[in-house]
DNA sequence: CGTCGGACCGAGCGAGCGTTCGGTAGCCTC
DNA sequence: GAGGCTACCGAACGCTCGCTCGGTCCGACG
């Protein structure tokens, strides 16, 4: 083991260009938003796949190690994108709140579905892997709780409950993925920086 | 007719008492929160009502009727209590917003199975109750819309996009139902507080 | 050239699904 | 005390579910 917290190349977490996810998945994750995990058979997964059952089957093991791969994989992308947003701001409380919630917004926006899916469908994992959600969640929370600890202890914000006030933030971050339109007027990143607005007014002294 | 949109005696929005829903229905509003729609058998939810499974068709047509039948009440009863508030708060604009999002909240906490049904089913609602219930869902959103717009036309509040603004109050509240512990640290009065007071920070002048 | 393994498929298994049929038990009315 | 009503229930219908069996095709390797 080499103590590998620090990457030696941190992602850019501004960059959503493609998801590296395979097209079987892609198309899952499609049909699962559209009428969830148990609303949707893999025989529908499979044509939306252009593919057998059998065929699905030769790639995961079942339907539920579809939705897994899944949810790993929203729950791994959202953490590495806030740890490099965290290291890019540096000791900075104020850029530190600003920069995760810019990535908390952009990622809701930029990956829609995935962020839907994982905010909807915990309770369609079977109890091992709905353990590791919860406890990648916490952790996603913990983050954002500790930098308005942080900010409080040293008289840069001003939060009564830092554990409440993160999660104000985050579920208003949540939101995004319920109505963002990348069609519509407003941008990622626009929302973004109004969201990081909205979250300093809140800590504001 | 009358114009019948001033009631006689308006509800108390505040008071969460007892939710006036059958047993069975409040029964069914459990197993779906466990499970989801489609993740729950009409067999569950006979059981947890003590039931046969005709004598649950009995009461209503189809599991289609049971879940409808929670998503609008779930709508309604939010729309009279919201209503209430504005009704109190009279003309003044801070008051209407701090009641408005007082409310919300106290809602998504003390009828957060309730809430957080109508939040995650849309998807499960057949065409046209889907459609009622999206109709529902705007004209709540709306309300909030417009409480923000004449609070900025008015100088009262500054706000660049009332209705992104609206969203991101909205979905903070919809959180609640989420994470909300009645045997937790907080009670909804005090979170219903802390929440009027985020609202009035982000539209802070 | 042979055979090996990855990528896939048609057909079908048993289980469980939403729903319905043909009842029964108890109560109220005339 | 006959008839009708509400509130149920046991059994079963046709269908769809997640999943598997026993293959075929095809490019890579020796």
């Amino acid at each position: 083991m080499t103590g590998d917290d620090e990457p030696a190349t941190r992602m850019n977490w501004r960059d959503f260009e493609k998801d590296p996810l395979p097209p079987l998945l892609r198309t899952a994750v499609q049909t699962f938003v559209a009428h969830g995990y148990h609303g949707t058979s893999t025989r529908t997964l499979a044509a939306a796949a252009n593919m057998s059952v059998p065929g699905l089957y030769h790639h995961f093991a079942s339907k539920q190690a579809i939705i897994v791969a899944i949810m790993d994989h929203a729950m791994d992308d959202l953490w590495r994108r806030s740890d490099a947003a965290l290291a890019e701001a540096g000791s900075d409380l104020d850029q530190q709140l600003r920069l995760h919630v810019e990535c908390l917004a952009l990622f809701h926006a930029h990956r829609k579905e995935l962020a839907f899916l994982a905010a909807t469908e915990l309770r369609s994992l079977e109890p091992v892997a709905r353990a590791r959600h919860i406890a990648a969640r916490d952790r996603q929370e913990r983050m954002l709780v500790e930098i308005l600890r942080t900010g409080t202890a040293h008289g840069a914000f001003v939060v009564a409950d830092p554990r409440q006030a993160a999660r104000a933030m985050i579920t208003m971050c949540t939101g995004v993925s319920q109505w963002f339109d990348a069609a519509g007027p407003l941008s990622a990143a626009q929302i973004a920086e109004d969201y990081a607005g909205y979250a300093e007014r809140i800590v504001r002294r």
